[in-house]
DNA sequence: TATTAGCACTCATACTAATCGAGTGCTAAT
DNA sequence: ATTAGCACTCGATTAGTATGAGTGCTAATA
């Protein structure tokens, strides 16, 4: 049995009036609001066809239809094919600039989720070719000392190292000279244990600092310590009785607050060669690498802000989500945010 | 009509089994459950004046009684004024040293929530006494140049400014001697237009780089703008099922989601002459200033770290929570953060 | 041969009525 | 002042009965 022409549209059919509505459909309706001239009983027989294909199912004998993971994954794979339609109603103020990326970030979390009412993400951006920059230490007080590290893509860490005795400006001095003429540039596989050592040697009495000040940079460089995921809309999930019952729903929040997992769907989406569509991926139910979104949809898309900062944003909400127009949303976000970027 | 020492035994031991068991309680419960050797018909009878007195309520009528808010009021106070009970089953590891603040306080957060099965946050600690310690201008690349800015209590804030032109090392260590001299030690009311016009005069052609830190200064300055909660196990509020209907769970979690809420309880808390026992304050339903928390009841304390730095801890639960543990878990956290502090 | 009308069947949902029982308020006895 | 006793209330549970949307199958039809 094959996929004729006839049973993709009575499929799609069945999928986009089950997203309006929520509820199984049958096959009178399909019959009535299609321009396919066919009877129900016809639709029936068709019916039967694409539930033994696995693309729809009964919830329970003599209940209309409902799609399958495999009927929104094709139906999914066909929307991709299709051509882009443009999505009107995003409100059109968007991102303001903010001169924290962080803000930024939040801001776009927020909007998300007050679009498509959904459930939003958006992780920091991972550096990728993260070089160092530039090192500084200077004296705060008696017995501490301030370390600023800043590595390409104009990342800034901070540490302040406690000193047993007091340093004076001088041996600072040589300090800082010695950090940057032999660490700038270099990437963190460069930062060798010989080079350490060096340093460490030629540190002479202040080993101790400097050990110090390579662990902060060593923190710096390392992207998955400082990612981040800002959330936005998770009490959407309620709106959506599927979701909403309190074992799912708990189960849900719970990710969103723990971000863990969170952090495993936006580790996962960057590691893959990201020559999708768009760059943007569909996560039905159990295909999330997270098991408690097993009940939803999570549509994630990587964005750039140049240099090799990527970053993800995400959509969680339910099997039954408007695709197209989360697609479309999450396109003109990637738009602002690259807009962001240039005019900085 | 008073409230003698019987009606109070009854009242307590009404709010203590509901407590418990979250079913109204009916007299013969009471009787059977008290040292009081009294019938259920007399129970009943104070029951009904404890009523009249709006301590407790009947969902139903022919149904137990449950506390009312005032109910409530009155046992926490009179919790508060027992000598306080130690609470054993806190795990004991507790809190590890983390080197980021912000670490221990997520940690924190973390442990109240597991400890208490309720929802729990912490409030990243306000500068009080906040006077400039430190600025440092270094040129980062070309046209950019990294102002990093440390207050009292070691808080740091980093700003990139852009530059038009290059700067020359000699010009930055001016203004770096310029900052410095003319703003160390300052408080924020200290740095008024004058003296910022001041500066701006003597940095000459770089008034525009000098009003570009001066800002930063005012941000670092500034408590509410760098004001963080961390908040966990938002999902417990799924275990009690007063709380666990979709529209208030949909209402707290966006609360706990949206902070701003949040924040007006932290804040309210700092405000307060915090001459409370122990520092602990229990709001109970509306008692709270946030809407959305009405069924809830909220503990808060503030911690100090020293210097002036305050924050506060809270737990969000339903109104029956068990006050007692929940009061006490919080007391070990703050001896635990005690401990954090002195340590360093 | 593909389509359709017709019909018996299924099953979630809604509604009704009956029953149960925990708990009350009140009265009269102790 | 306390208590035993009793009628009463009202949520919760259960069972029984419709309702109706929707199905699968068969036989008639184009």
């Amino acid at each position: 049995m094959d996929l004729d022409e006839r049973k993709i549209k009575i499929l799609t059919a069945v999928i986009k009036t089950y997203l309006e509505t929520g509820e199984p459909v049958g096959s009178r309706t399909i019959s009535k609001y299609t321009d396919l001239k066919l009877s129900s009983a016809t639709i029936r027989n068709e019916m039967a066809d694409l539930e033994e294909m696995g693309y729809i199912l009964q919830p329970h004998t003599s209940s209309g239809r409902i799609p399958t993971d495999k009927g929104y994954r094709f139906y999914v794979d066909s929307l991709m094919e299709t051509k882009e339609k443009e999505i009107e109603d995003m409100k059109e103020v968007v991102l303001e600039k903010a001169d924290k990326l962080s803000e930024v970030l939040k801001q776009a979390a927020k909007l998300l989720a007050a679009n498509t009412n959904y459930a939003a993400m958006v992780s920091t951006p991972e550096i990728h070719r993260n070089k160092l920059k530039f090192i500084q230490l200077s004296r705060v007080d008696e017995n501490s000392i301030l370390a600023v590290i800043v590595v390409e893509g104009n990342i800034i860490k901070n540490k302040m190292i406690q000193t047993e005795a007091p340093l004076d400006d001088d041996t600072i001095l040589k300090l800082n000279l010695l950090l940057n003429t032999h660490l700038n540039g270099l990437s963190l596989e460069k930062i060798n244990l010989g080079l350490i050592t060096l340093l460490k040697e030629k540190a002479g009495i202040h080993t101790d600092v400097v050990s110090s000040v390579i662990d902060a940079v060593a923190d710096a460089i390392r992207a998955d310590e400082n990612l981040e995921i800002y959330t936005s809309g998770a009490n959407n999930i309620f709106k959506y009785p599927e979701l909403a019952d309190n074992e799912r729903a708990s189960d849900i929040i719970n990710t969103f607050e723990e971000k863990k997992q969170l952090e495993k769907m936006v580790t996962e989406r960057l590691m893959e060669d990201s020559a999708e569509k768009n760059g943007i991926q569909v996560y039905i139910g159990s295909e999330a690498p997270v098991p408690a979104m097993k009940d939803c949809s999570v549509v994630t898309a990587t964005y750039e802000l140049g240099e090799g900062m990527r970053g993800t944003v995400g959509i969680i909400g339910p099997k039954r989500m408007d695709y197209e127009k989360v697609m479309g949303t999450i396109k003109k976000l990637m738009d602002q945010l690259d807009m962001i970027y240039k005019s900085t």
